[in-house]
DNA sequence: CCCTCTCGGTTTGTAATTAAACTGGTTGCT
DNA sequence: AGCAACCAGTTTAATTACAAACCGAGAGGG
């Protein structure tokens, strides 16, 4: 029935329970494109939006390549959805030579303010049930792997030769 | 020199290093570009193929809905990246009833085998350092936070309204 | 035997993400 | 002053991700 030629036979393979990008990958898939559900049902912007409202928060009259630092978004995603913040009456914008400086409008704070409350209830829900110590693992865990990632670009750039 | 109406006083924020779905997206977001990257470069195909390699060498012959769960893909992208794996000679599927079950071709398993060593030694560099408590701590911490997710959507659900 | 409901799968639409090409203004050097 | 190098930001293109609408084949009930 089943043609010789197809592979059926059980080989070695990754196993999902224990491969650390797969559940990382669910996790944060989920994560985020829930968050971005919430954001847009309830307020019209969405995840990127948001991650701006909240760099502008701690630093006011930043300019826009530092938000893309500050909270890991590419230059490029800064710029459009600064421009639909703006659009938005959330955020104003001031040239000075050739940056673009940032601040948020009263409105963009107040939504900042609403959003953070969900943001920690969601994170606080993922979290449900860690012990402090646990929590504290998880971080350092979590900022080992960080610190891991350019040695996983230098496997990359030995398999593709640069 | 600022305008009043701007905000510019630092206020309750997030801050991203405790932020638990921030570094979840960082470090997933630059393991799975960057493993994609690497893939099509190296054999023309993108982690969506990859996976689905991953989950018929596991289980021969089982349907595309089926698929997707073992590996956590929706069914839209299952559908379109099995198709372009048969396209490219890398897996063939048969019509029992209402459903299409695949198995891989000798081609397929060969470029399975050939990027499951890939994937593991990306995986090891991530992990580099970690010591076996350290792996068992940190695979049970993410799955505590997997399991955690229906109290996300609980939340999501909460604030929407369903 | 036909109608409807269900189920697997496909298509479509929107958001997020990154790199790379492009633009325009600044700065620095001669 | 003029040209080149650089830098911030914008635009474009490709990939991943999910939900929802859609479609077609089966199964079950009347």
């Amino acid at each position: 029935m089943n043609d010789p030629e197809l592979i059926t036979e059980h080989g070695k393979s990754v196993q999902a329970t224990r491969y650390a990008p797969y559940f990382l990958s669910v996790i944060n898939n989920r994560l985020s494109w829930g968050a971005s559900q919430v954001y847009l049902k309830l307020f019209d912007i969405g995840l990127n939006e948001w991650r701006i409202l909240s760099a502008l928060r701690n630093e006011p009259g930043v300019q826009a390549l530092r938000v893309g630092e500050m909270v890991g978004m590419n230059k490029s995603v800064v710029s459009r959805s600064t421009r639909r913040l703006e659009d938005m009456g959330h955020v104003v914008s001031r040239l000075d030579r050739a940056r673009r400086l940032l601040w948020l409008t009263p409105s963009g704070a107040d939504l900042h303010d609403k959003i953070i409350a969900i943001a920690l209830r969601r994170e606080a829900a993922l979290l449900d049930g860690f012990s402090q110590d646990e929590l504290n693992t998880m971080f350092t865990l979590l900022e080992r792997m960080r610190a891991n990632l350019g040695k996983v670009d230098a496997v990359d750039h030995d398999l593709t030769g640069r």
